[in-house]
RNA sequence: GGAGGGGUACUCAAGCGGUCAACGAGGGCAGACUGUAAAUCUGCUGGCUAUGCCUACGUAGGUUCGAAUCCUACCCCCUCCA
């Protein structure tokens, strides 16, 4: 195993906080193999890279020879969601918590070793405990401590309603780690606290707490908000190469070093090296250019990351039209077809109202040529590329 | 159990009998500018067989020439008291 100090500065690395303080040192000095545990929730087994954030620390903790577990809450996801908001969330089937589990093994095991990977269920253990098991781990923690929480207090201050599912939610994560013996257990800013019960839990069961680790929540693509789906401004890993690229791409300057540093696997000498020839006059985006290719070389190839980069040269900066255009087979049923029917059914657009919209935009243009007549008529026989926007095309053949 | 407040487009949030497809903000999309961005400016942001028609303001009815706005019932959410 790597000497101590040495995995403390790489594990360090990236981190919010590490709880309680040397108490990391102290684990790894026993120079036994630690138990970590990095819990998921099963209902959105579609990664995006803002995930992969604690997958790259857990990758770490893997390589130093630690025992990483992949802890899918599908019991705690039966529960329903923390917030209170979504109560209405449907209980997953065991065929369907399966088949996430088997999406996450896919999609994580592109930075993880699968050799050295558990993964593992909590139904396992939480099941088994039972409504009288369930009560009696309840009454190892208190409502004060519960309300220590930031958001319980400022929502039960300013009279918001707080379910009793919401407390049960952190002490039932609390047991996973009693169960599993964990000795570090990581999670977002903002499972801090949830960890930190943890501890209170693991020390009224006569075991040694753990540390807890959080790492900061990857800010999405708008640079404010936190990366997420339903925000939509994320990357997804199973995104094609050349959307994961663009969107990579797409984000600003001042975020890029955000991304560079919670994302790429560059030693830290090498980005504040890039920083610097950034602000002597190099151009950012060519240094975009080196963080896109390394984030799409890791969830496709660099074959794949090479190729992206060339099209999005010839496709934006030098305004040529994409290498690879949908082919799309319209029926017009009829002499001819107007634009905007077209656009719909090419799936350009969703209604033909907004092509309406987009032509009096002037952003709908056939074959290069922007189109201003929202009356104009294609005939049938032809097959042009039309666009919409910068990013949409497509070959439309009209029969 | 009792009292009160509220449900409006993607989100927040105005409107409280007609001029409302619904102010405003955010988000999103598009155009300009660029380095691909950011910032900025501009426009758009229900649908359709498009200068008109249809569907929409929790649900179902009702009053009215006319309702998001008034009435009735119901559903849901929230707060306070017990």
């Amino acid at each position: 195993m790597t000497d101590i100090k040495e995995q403390l500065i790489e594990l360090t690395r990236g981190t919010d906080e590490i709880l309680p303080d040397g108490g990391l040192e102290r684990k790894l000095g026993t120079g036994r193999p630690l138990n970590i545990k990095v819990g998921f929730d099963p209902t959105a087994p579609d990664l995006h890279i803002g995930h992969t954030v604690i997958i790259n620390k857990m990758r770490q903790f893997q390589e130093y020879g630690h025992n990483v577990v992949f802890l899918i809450g599908d019991f705690t996801g039966m529960i329903g969601d923390p917030s209170g908001r979504n109560a209405t969330r449907p209980p997953l089937t065991p065929e369907q918590i399966d088949e996430n589990a088997t999406t996450y093994k896919d999609q994580v095991f592109k930075i993880l070793d699968p050799e050295k990977t558990i993964i593992d269920f909590n139904s396992r253990w939480l099941t088994e405990l039972g409504s009288p098991g369930l009560i009696k781990l309840a009454a190892r923690y208190t409502v004060a401590r519960m309300l220590e929480r930031d958001d319980f207090s400022k929502r039960f201050a300013s009279g918001q309603s707080i379910s009793i599912h919401e407390f049960l939610y952190p002490l039932a994560q609390a047991y996973d780690s009693v169960a599993l013996k964990t000795d570090v257990e990581m999670g977002g800013t903002d499972q801090k606290f949830n960890l930190l019960v943890g501890r209170h839990i693991q020390q009224s069961f006569d075991l040694e707490p753990q540390i807890v680790i959080t790492l900061p929540l990857l800010e999405g693509l708008d640079g404010v908000q936190k990366m997420s789906k339903s925000y939509g401004n994320y990357i997804g890993i199973t995104d094609p190469a050349g959307e994961m690229f663009g969107k990579v791409m797409k984000i600003s300057d001042d975020l890029m070093w955000r991304y560079f540093e919670l994302l790429s696997f560059r030693p830290l000498a090498d980005v504040n090296g890039l920083k610097a020839a950034v602000e002597e006059g190099r151009n950012p985006r060519d240094v975009k250019f080196e963080l896109a290719r390394e984030i799409v070389a890791r969830f496709h190839d660099q074959d794949a990351a090479e190729a992206a980069q060339a099209e999005f040269i010839s496709r934006f900066q030098k305004g040529a039209m994409p290498a690879e255009i949908e082919e799309v087979a319209v029926n017009g049923d009829g002499p001819s077809l107007g634009i905007a029917h077209l656009l719909k059914a090419a799936g350009l657009v969703s209604s033909t109202s907004e092509a309406f919209r987009m032509i009096k935009q002037g952003a709908v243009r056939v074959d290069g040529e922007r189109i201003e007549d929202r009356g104009l008529a294609v005939p049938a026989g032809t097959s042009h590329v039309f666009q919409v926007g910068k990013r949409k095309f497509a070959r439309v053949t009209l029969t």
